[in-house]
DNA sequence: TCTGGGGTCCTAGGACCC
DNA sequence: TCTGGGGTCCTAGGACCC
């Protein structure tokens, strides 16, 4: 017997844990259970704002996003603590490995939520039962507490594992939205947030049965294909899959940091670049990839943020490389006023066995020999400019080309 | 005493090509 | 002399989520 009937469509789950940088201290340090407990960063670095709390410091008025101060204004027995990424991973592989045990159809969001497609579970037991002993099991061996949603698509089960909080298990089915789903002010919808909840009720749209009911046209005029988006989903209308390899197709690798002060000192600024390049380094080797794109993020003191990017037509993951890159943008782009923060970004980022595969020009045309290639585009630079370099390098075997690639193309093999 | 750091996806305009 | 419309790539910014 399997968990469900094929012909009745999907059953996914949504796995949400509860207040989770606060649960593992707490897991590992039963003295905080049951006390008003806060993650923030170090207000001597101005990054004392609230990661998480615990539902004691919530219900005395403590929010994820404030500042330790006014934290504890709201609630003076406040515990604050460092986060400890390392334990938060650790409890986090603990979490999906359990879960890979009931399916391999696992996608990890983030570090403390996922979905599950248990369509296919062979099992004795109901979903409510396996998620029932899922639950547990979670909160016997890691001592962590989570809720979790169960509906026939991924938005369902996100709304539903929202629902109750902590230890929940709810499932929410499509015959039912009516009564359950629709009720809930529209900004508690996932995917609306404060503009679009701000252009929704200025339409009259309060609740997510408001939006499920309204005209798609007038929705497409306001928040564009995201409106039609929003509206199925509202009407239970989701299909996209449970994906395990998803992690596996990141686009975009980035470091960025707030400095202490706000500074114009270009030493000072100097370092904290080459810290923020060291820092994507490290995370670009561990994932054996490589980027041909890279960005830079420059906040202001009145927290401006300009972002300026470059595509290279190369891939780099060395820090001396992603350094000079970064500086160039940043002298380029600056308006000497004072920074508050800094940021790199690799983007177009590859795995690097697949870059292998992506062959250029250089590489598909090898038969003529490096040196050769290398005397005509000598001769080409002067002829094209030294976008030469790029424009060559973009010529990949499998892509369509422009009529200037096929002049250079042309010009290439007479030599 | 305001407001971190990691991401994804979408939009819109200009350049360029056919 | 004056003129269209479709498509892709690149860049910058915005919205959203955890």
């Amino acid at each position: 017997m399997t968990a469900n009937n094929p012909h009745k469509g999907r059953v996914i789950f949504h796995i949400d844990m509860n207040c989770f940088y606060a649960s593992v201290e707490a897991a590992y340090n039963p003295d905080l259970k049951g006390k008003a407990l806060a993650i923030a960063g170090n207000p001597e670095e101005r990054k004392g704002i609230v990661v998480t709390s615990s539902y004691e410091a919530r219900a005395k008025g403590v929010k994820t996003t404030m500042t330790i101060w006014q934290a504890k204004r709201n609630c003076p027995e406040l515990i604050v603590m460092r986060p400890n990424f390392e334990r938060y991973r650790a409890a986090s592989k603990a979490l999906f490995r359990i879960l890979s045990e009931i399916t391999p159809d696992v996608q990890p969001v983030s570090i403390d939520e996922g979905y599950m497609d248990i369509t296919h579970v062979t099992s004795d037991l109901t979903p409510l039962q396996i998620a029932d002993s899922l639950q547990k099991r979670v909160l016997d061996e890691l001592d962590l507490p989570c809720s979790i949603g169960i509906a026939p698509n991924k938005f369902l089960a996100k709304m539903a594992s929202d629902m109750k909080k902590p230890l929940g298990i709810t499932v929410l089915r499509k015959r039912e939205l009516a009564s359950t789903l629709w009720p809930l002010p529209i900004g508690e919808m996932y995917g609306v947030g404060e503009k679009t909840a701000t252009k929704l009720i200025e339409k009259g749209i309060k609740t997510i049965g408001d939006l499920a009911n309204y005209n798609t046209y007038e929705l497409k005029q306001v928040l564009g294909i995201n409106g039609e988006r929003l509206k199925n989903r509202a009407n239970g209308i989701d299909n996209r899959p449970v994906d395990p390899d998803a992690i596996f197709e990141f686009k975009s690798i980035g470091s960025s940091q707030t400095l202490p002060y706000d500074t114009v000192d270009e030493q000072e600024i100097r370092r904290l670049l080459a810290i923020l390049s060291e820092n994507v380094e490290r995370r670009m080797k561990r994932k054996n990839a490589a980027g041909q794109s890279i960005q830079l993020m420059i906040r202001y003191q009145d927290r401006k943020t300009i972002t300026r990017s470059k595509k290279l037509y190369r891939y780099i993951d060395g820090k001396d490389e992603i350094m000079y890159e970064a500086e160039e943008l940043f002298h380029k782009h600056w308006n000497q006023e004072p920074v508050r923060l800094l940021g790199i970004t690799l983007q177009d980022v590859e795995v690097k066995k697949n870059i292998a595969k992506q062959l250029d020009l250089f590489t598909y045309e090898k038969e003529a020999g490096k040196e050769k290639l290398y005397e005509a585009i000598e001769g080409l630079t002067e002829k094209y400019g030294e976008d030469v370099f790029k424009k060559l390098e973009a010529v990949k075997e499998d892509q369509p080309r422009t009529s200037f690639q096929k002049d250079f193309l042309d010009d290439y093999r007479k030599e």
